[in-house]
DNA sequence: ATAGCCTTGAGC
DNA sequence: GCTCAAGGCTAT
């Protein structure tokens, strides 16, 4: 055994193990079985030898297991486990508290070694002898290698894109399973155990659901193992809470995982899925009278036109319509279905149920046009290895996008010559449907556009297609939208157009062109505005003509081959692909408010909710990943208060989040006091910043180049993977802004400041206000001990921004209000 | 009234 | 036979 086993130990020192898994499968599958784990007999050994181990797959020979993560032999850092030092303690079985682990282990995996960094959030590890600090598992975490890109391949030619015959089973499994409800999904397929090799997706998918409402607390889903691909619900939600989860399984071969990255989780998602309502930011369900809409506003839709229902808006027909508040006003609310591209006439006046309407040729274009849209952009993770350089395609043939004549079998003809160029299309594809991240404020710019006179009768498709393209294309400025460029060939005047033939027009009640998007201007985006129309020099002099009469096209101009080009290969394309998921940060307010506790809690929940995306984007990031372990510590803890600001200013500026948040105090809390870790003094300061950028015309490529530079702080520019990274940041950034960036430069500084300061004043609450520290959690909170750990070690020399070293001048910290709640 | 889940059935 | 976008049902 040993003898074979060492092949997969590579160059590093022999640290020798005997594990038998067979020997030692737990009885109780609610039970942690050290001794089955690799920890349980290597370690003493290993202690003596080296701490790395590589875990190879149990059976090579399995066809399965080649298919399997196991097939990477991952590396292990025994020496950083949790369980180092306390393996040796344990020579038998050791039980995780069953209630509060439920979800760790599932029926389906006795013998399931799991390590979850949660639960040591929670403080409900039961393995804790020497309970490392939070610090040490986030070290922990960093240094568990990165899955290789071979694993998504496999897993996504098995999902099937289009299916083949060796994934019908697994598809139509997965079809079938979405209409098993709840505890019906829930596995107690007993043989899954005893054949740990039954599926190859089940050896791939780690990710464990978590109820998005359950952030920072227990969470309820059905537990990591087996046949989690099977489980779209699995895979779908993107959960808070359980993406630290480490875990080990018998059943898969012995390989110690982390949790899917938001990367992976992208390229995973199955259709739709991620992707947000246009109308209210909801999860999409599917097609819904025209659009792709949440079962929420189709419902909505489908009782307002049957039963003819005539709202009226209390204020002035231009309420924001989200998740939170799209009950509010269903004037405004349906106004936004319509203008966003629901269809009152899809709404059946027989109320016949099943079957298919006349859409189905539309809904089948328009997917079409996406997937080609998409495929523009596409990056193919080469088979090699995730260090590949990726590479990026770009098709001529994409040029006719969304044009009424463009074949939908175009881009299965062009990029079937391999399986996984094709499949990867498809997720690229599913991306990018609607994407998550346009913001209301940039639909109501769209929609103004096609609203426009003479624009709707000639250009349905291009209205879907335009209405259906990413945050990212619009706020870009760069078109979706090839058709676009056929429009501005004749500029627009409002006054020699009437509106044209539109189903509203015949519904009483909303026959008052006022009802339609309203046609007032946009607030001039000087910044934005210039840095396009001097990128555009083709587009010549119409796009200031155009600039009087559209809100739209002077910021949107013609696209040449070479602006395109310049786009879909540029760095920052690529970089804004990292980025996490707009409805991200919602989530987690909207979780972190119910957390028990008053303002600074929520604040510091939502803080520490919102480190894990930071830390597993940074992870993902090579750059990062080219950092000394120790080096990654220092620089998370310098950087992550103004990465996490930035993201609280990004979701602000485009209007993603409320105001305020309701917390279980019964207080209204303002965004502004969560941003700040609870510092009030500065929001009306860090308002300042947003609606400043919001005024400059905030894109998602500047929310990028914020992020990587406050990750990459200044202050380790000595490193040289911190400087390679923000010089490339700040060129990439300077290319598509066309140098337009001292003027964000010097706000992002300020933020940068901000972060700063709420973090000293978070930490001058240790001292100034003990009880208040103490209510905050800080042994549970790893926000509080980055703070401390910050605030206690020795000043860095080299560093230009000063660690958190003695609370401020305490004026500057009187007791304000902080203690009203 | 809302919204999540369920049933239906034409088209593929 | 499968898909998926219709309508229906029902707990809240």
């Amino acid at each position: 055994m040993e003898e074979e086993q060492k092949p997969f130990l590579f160059d590093k020192p022999e640290g020798n193990f005997s594990f038998d898994a067979n020997s030692s499968a737990a009885s109780s599958p609610k039970h942690l079985n050290l001794e089955s784990s690799p920890f349980g007999k290597t370690n003493i050994e290993v202690k003596k030898e080296d701490s790395y181990l590589f875990y190879p797959p149990k059976d090579n020979s399995s066809e399965d297991a080649d298919l399997s993560p196991a097939s990477s032999y991952e590396l292990l850092n025994l020496k950083s486990s949790p369980f180092f030092e306390t393996n040796s303690e344990v020579k038998e079985e050791k039980s995780f508290k069953s209630s509060e682990d439920a979800n760790l282990i599932t029926d389906a995996d006795p013998g399931y070694a799991c390590f979850d960094l949660s639960s040591y959030l929670q403080g409900n590890a039961e393995v804790k002898e020497k309970p490392p600090s939070l610090l040490d598992l986030l070290r922990v975490y960093l240094s568990l290698p990165l899955l290789k890109s071979e694993v998504k391949e496999e897993i996504i030619s098995l999902e099937g894109f289009p299916r083949d015959n060796s994934s019908d089973n697994a598809y139509a499994e997965m079809e079938s399973q979405r209409y098993c409800k709840g505890k019906k999904k829930k596995k107690s397929d007993a043989s899954s155990a005893k054949t740990p090799y039954s599926s190859t997706i089940t050896n791939s998918i780690t990710d464990t659901p978590t109820e998005d409402k359950n952030v920072g607390s227990k969470a309820t889903s059905e537990g990591p193992g087996v046949d989690l691909q099977l489980q779209p619900a699995s895979i779908q939600s993107p959960h808070i809470g359980s993406r630290w989860r480490i875990h080990w399984s018998n059943t898969d071969g012995g390989v110690l995982r982390r949790q899917m990255t938001d990367v992976e989780r992208m390229v995973l998602r199955p259709n739709h899925e991620g992707e947000q309502c246009p109308v209210c930011g909801d999860r999409v369900s599917g097609y819904h009278y025209g659009l792709l809409t949440c079962e929420s506003c189709k419902g909505f839709f489908k009782r307002t036109v049957q039963n003819k229902k005539q709202y009226q808006c209390s204020a002035d027909a231009n309420c924001h319509v989200d998740r939170t508040c799209r009950k509010r006003c269903p004037s405004c609310r349906f106004q936004k279905c319509l203008t966003m591209g629901m269809k009152m006439e899809a709404v059946r006046a027989d109320r016949m149920r099943g079957g298919r309407n006349k859409f189905g040729s539309f809904y089948k274009r328009d997917r079409a046009h996406r997937l080609q849209r998409n495929a523009m952009r596409v990056t193919v993770i080469p088979s090699s290895g995730i260090t590949s350089q990726p590479q990026t395609f770009y098709t001529p043939a994409d040029h006719q996008v969304s044009s009424s004549t463009t074949d939908q079998n175009t881009h299965i003809h062009y990029y079937d010559q391999t399986k996984v160029k094709t499949e990867f299309i498809k997720t690229e594809y599913d991306a990018h449907l609607q994407s998550p991240t346009l913001s209301s404020s940039t639909n109501q710019q769209i929609s103004d556009f096609i609203m426009r006179p003479g624009y709707l009768v000639d250009h349905q498709d291009s209205i879907a297609a335009l209405l259906n393209t990413t945050n990212e294309d619009h706020l870009l400025r760069f078109p979706t939208t090839y058709p676009l460029a056929e429009v501005k060939q004749e500029p627009f005047d409002y006054s020699e157009h009437h509106f044209v033939h539109h189903p509203l027009l015949e519904y009483q009640g909303y026959t008052s062109t006022a009802n339609y998007a309203p046609m007032m201007p946009i607030p001039t985006v000087t910044t934005a505005q210039s840095v396009v129309t001097s990128t555009s020099s083709t587009t010549t002099g119409r796009v200031a003509e155009q600039t009087r009469t559209s809100p739209v096209l002077p910021l949107c101009p013609a696209p040449t081959e070479k602006t395109v080009d310049h786009f879909y290969n540029s760095n920052m394309a690529e970089m804004c692909k990292t980025l996490p998921d707009d409805s991200q940060i919602i989530r987690i307010f909207n979780a972190a408010k119910g957390i028990k506790g008053e303002a600074h809690s929520f604040a510091v929940t939502v803080a520490d909710e919102n480190l894990k995306v930071i830390v597993d984007w940074a992870k993902n990031n090579q750059l990062f990943g080219k950092l000394q372990l120790d080096d990654q510590m220092n620089l998370l803890q310098t950087s992550w208060s103004t990465v996490h600001l930035v993201d609280i200013t990004n979701a602000m500026i485009h209007g993603n989040l409320s105001p305020t948040y309701k917390i279980t105090t019964g207080e209204d809390v303002s965004v502004g006091a969560v941003a700040l870790l609870g510092y009030r003094l500065y929001v009306n300061t860090w308002n300042d910043i947003v609606n400043r950028l919001r005024n400059m015309g905030f894109t998602k490529f500047d929310y990028c180049a914020f992020r990587f530079l406050a990750l990459f702080d200044q202050s380790m520019d000595h490193f040289q993977a911190v400087s390679t990274a923000r010089s490339r940041v700040l060129q990439a950034w300077a290319e598509v802004r066309c140098s337009f960036v001292s003027g964000f430069m010097s706000i992002f500084e300020e933020i940068r400041r901000l972060s700063h300061d709420a973090v000293r004043y978070l930490w001058s609450l240790q001292s100034n206000f003990p009880e208040l520290w103490a209510s905050l959690r800080p042994d549970t909170s790893l926000v509080l001990e980055m703070i401390k750990t910050s605030a206690t070690r020795p000043t860095d020399v080299t560093s230009t921004v000063p660690h958190i070293s003695v609370p401020l001048q305490q004026t500057t910290y009187a007791p304000v209000v902080y203690m009203t709640s």
